[in-house]
DNA sequence: ATGGATGCAAAAGTTTTGCAAAGAA
DNA sequence: TTCTTTGCAAAACTTTTGCATCCAT
């Protein structure tokens, strides 16, 4: 998966913020480290780059791609969160605690449970990007 | 829902473990404070019966019940981990962020997707307490 | 030039841990 | 008595934040 920089750019200038260097190579770092990155991984890859960047700096910026749903925050059973690229539509993943294989999900096969929860319990799920931890079938 | 501390105390001793008062408070706690609990607020419950009761031993305590699946632990977005005495069956949780409101579902409506997991990816989901975030029909 | 973003460092918040003393079995 | 558990305090770990400076627009 990819990011259209460009197109990214002039919607965060239209929104009165700026695209600076740093967001661009922290950006780069979440789509090239590919799949769940965690912000320390972030950290040391831009690090290399421009040893200056600052850890603040990787925090402020993943938060705000988050919020502006540029990219998607999982927390995990471990604590830590993790980061990715928001693809167009959202997804989910099973993710293999032995191994660290990731399966992506669509959001349609978790469309079934939404609407029970819906008819059943009036009830709205707002989690776009769900992990669910488990054992792929090699390390079964 | 309630807890056989006699039952338990029983389990624990025959595999070695001790039965203190401090664990017994810190279950009781854990029990009668209901649903989804922080350990903060274990802490501050048990501190009121007994003052020194420490910290650290309050989280020793529910890591151990955990361990031995006495209790359940879930991550919250927030990044803070609630507890909630394990029943005999696994449920799950459809929790509205705005209110609170707490919905227990049971495994039985997740099974069709975990089927689904198993079918198409061969991944055994192994998560026995998931909370779904989201809103509840008062809070939509 | 203007005000949003960064660097730096300190702090906040949650959870863990080393060690000596206490206490359950 | 033995070995697990506690209390205490310090630390680990991740993430946030205040403030002066810098820089994208």
């Amino acid at each position: 998966m990819s990011h259209n920089m460009e197109e990214i750019a002039a919607r965060l200038r239209g929104a009165g913020y700026r695209v600076t260097p740093q967001r661009q190579l922290i950006l780069d770092a979440v789509c090239e480290l590919g799949g769940h990155v965690t912000a320390e991984a972030v950290y040391e890859s831009v690090q290399e780059i421009v040893p200056s960047l600052n850890q603040g700096t990787v925090y402020r910026a993943l938060n705000f791609f988050c919020d502006e749903r540029i990219v998607t925050a999982t927390r995990q059973p471990d604590g830590r969160t993790v980061y990715e690229l928001a693809g167009q539509n959202p997804h989910h993943h099973f993710v293999c605690q032995v191994c660290g294989a990731d399966y992506e999900v669509s959001q349609q096969m978790l469309r079934p449970l939404f609407e029970r929860a819906r008819q059943e319990y009036g009830f709205a799920v707002e989690m776009d990007h769900i992990s669910f931890f488990g054992r792929c079938r090699e390390c079964r």
